[in-house]
RNA sequence: GCGGGUGUAGCUUAGUGGUAAAGCACCAGCCUUCCAAGCUGGCUAUGUGGGUUCGAUUCCCAUCACCCGCUCCA
């Protein structure tokens, strides 16, 4: 699908509900904004997207050739973890501080800036004084400053020498009334709000009694207990570096704005793996990864111009990363030319690993330190548990590099649907040209691979389809229907996205042949029916 | 969090200060030998809570949700 056609959202959205994909959360206490559930066909759409990448990453991955693009070969294991965790995790892993920031709103200019980022000095001219703030580069800011103030005091250019400073300047930070500031972008003084924390974690409390000290989290990714579980994985499976650990499991950000259906949300589920390895082969096996899951989603059919891979440049780089990459798909919500992230890859170098083990690191330096509060200490003290590796063959010690590939199934769900919908044309009993609703699934993601179709509900056919049915539900989802027109249940499998119909007719009774009719080209191939199941089978496998 | 818009059946829409209309879908039955509209019958709705009023789905207020724009996007 493009995203030509403005109103293909809402029509996905509504087919969604209608015929059980996904539904608001809530929906009968009128909805929970950020919260979406997964209906009878939606569920087994987002099982098939998880257990094909758990099957890709862990029960099917060969460890003992060199795969297409590696350098070596490598193992995969799985792990699933608590999402309640020790809140020491969120410091050391950054988000806290991250995930704390104090917001404040300009009430005339509608915008929003975080407190600290906000900077100002105080300047006096026409007998009144203003704390005039602006955003912007340090290099820049007494620039902007002066011409912030001369246009707030009605001064021309050649008058700027009469606005006197006083102070140096400071981070909004330092203020505690704002009645005499001026906001970033405002006209007038005494515009901004207090400013208010923003909890972009759910806190919860752990025993019957809620207070500070058992305040606990619910986990906003499910990265950290892969770090945390390393040594155990390392001391308990034989593994060795390279590897990886892979997990799928719930996540929760408390989200400003949760937007555009099931993009944005509060409560998701994450894919997401940590590959661990020597830090001299790590840029490979970055450019490694981020190549294999591309090639993941083309696979399944998001291919072609809807899906692409965007290298970070420089400045999108945190300082200890040396490459990060999103895998990113143009869903019809979005602005013509815009993508939307499902997956991003990145280098994190020794960052977390360390991180918990010494203290939380201090981003912004290089080499990384350990981030030191006012007092001179670590800021967030780590575990001081040993997380690095010996490798047992040559006996080197030394800090794993990590890749981290964390896709989100609800994204990828979301684009597979965004990408099967498809309107077209098929002729009906009497020949005249229909428009046709069709999901057009790859067959591994199709909630229902089959349904089994007895031509007419008489002369032995329901019996015949039964057994058909039975059989092939013992394999994979298959429906079942022997109710009205013929044409009608093929158009409604095509909306449910079911690739294949097996037909019945008199012609089965007496030769034991069905017909196999592909969803897209709405072909029939006349076979017999173990022709037919081994066909499906085929493409569900391929 | 701000501004604008929307909210009537499962879906798409109509309509009204005084019994809420239709198409599709769905269910039961009949008919049907290959691509949705054959026949009969049936089920289902004014997001939620207040207010004005004799009476509110309609007018007003609040709230919730969704959409668009801003903001945010670790």
């Amino acid at each position: 699908m493009g995203n030509d056609d403005a109103g293909v959202m809402q029509k996905i959205v509504s087919l969604s509900k209608r015929r059980g994909f996904i539904f608001q959360s809530s929906e009968i206490y009128g909805g929970m904004n950020g919260c979406w559930d997964y209906g009878p066909l939606g569920v087994e759409l987002k099982r098939n997207v998880k257990e094909l990448w758990w099957s890709d990453m862990v029960t099917k991955h060969d460890d003992v050739s060199v795969l297409d693009g590696a350098i070596e070969p490598f193992e995969m294991t799985g792990l699933d973890c608590t999402i309640l965790m020790h809140p020491q995790v969120w410091k050391c892993s950054g988000h806290h501080d991250l995930f704390h920031d104090m917001m404040i709103d300009c009430r005339e200019t509608k915008r929003r800036y975080r407190h600290e980022q906000v900077r100002g000095r105080w300047a006096r001219a026409k007998e009144s004084r203003i704390f005039v703030t602006v955003i912007s580069d340090p290099e820049q800011e007494q620039e902007l400053l002066t011409a912030r103030a001369q246009k707030f005091f009605g001064l021309r250019a050649k008058e700027r020498d009469q606005i006197q400073w006083d102070g140096p300047i400071v981070s909004l930070v330092e203020i505690d009334d704002f009645s005499e500031v001026l906001g970033p972008d405002a006209k007038e003084i005494a515009t901004l709000t207090e400013p208010r924390e923003f909890n972009l974690m759910f806190k919860t409390s752990v025993g019957a009694l809620r207070s500070d000290d058992n305040t606990v989290y619910l986990r906003p990714e499910t990265a950290q207990g892969i770090f945390l579980n390393f040594k155990n994985v390392v001391d308990s499976s034989r593994v060795r570096i390279p590897f990886g650990i892979a997990q799928i499991g719930k996540s929760f950000r408390n989200e400003i704005t949760p937007r555009n259906f099931t993009f944005r949300v509060r409560e998701f589920e994450q894919m997401e793996l940590e590959f661990f390895c020597h830090p001299d082969s790590s840029q490979e096996w970055y450019r490694y990864w981020r190549d294999r899951r591309l090639q993941w989603y083309q696979d399944l059919g998001l291919s072609g111009e809807h899906l692409r891979l965007r290298e970070h440049d420089a400045s999108e780089l945190s300082h200890y990363s040396t490459g990060t990459a999103d895998i990113e798909y143009a869903f019809p919500f979005l602005p013509e030319g815009e993508f939307g992230e499902l997956e991003g890859v990145a280098h994190r170098g020794d960052f977390d690993l360390r991180s918990h083990m010494e203290g939380k690191l201090d981003p912004s330096t290089y080499p990384l330190e350990v981030q030191k509060g006012d007092d001179g200490k670590p800021l967030w003290k780590g575990s001081g548990k040993d997380l690095s590796y010996r490798d047992p063959v040559t006996n080197e010690r030394f800090m794993p590099h990590v890749i981290e590939p964390s896709a989100g199934v609800d994204r990828a769900a979301l684009a597979f649907l965004c990408e099967a919908y498809t309107e077209d044309m098929a002729p009906d009993e009497k020949g005249q040209m229909q428009g046709r609703v069709v999901l057009r699934f790859h067959p591994r993601i199709a909630p229902i691979k089959a349904a089994v179709l007895p031509l007419v509900k008489k002369d032995g056919m329901p019996e015949f389809a039964r057994d058909i049915y039975k059989d092939l539900k013992r394999e994979f989802p298959v429906f079942y229907d022997l109710k009205g027109a013929i044409g009608r249940r093929y158009r409604r499998m095509d909306e449910a996205g079911t690739p294949f119909c097996i037909t019945i007719d008199g012609e089965t009774l007496s030769d034991e042949t069905v017909t196999l009719r592909e969803r897209d080209s709405m072909k029939q191939i006349r076979m017999s029916v173990s022709e037919a199941t081994q066909a499906i089978r085929e493409a569900i496998q391929t």
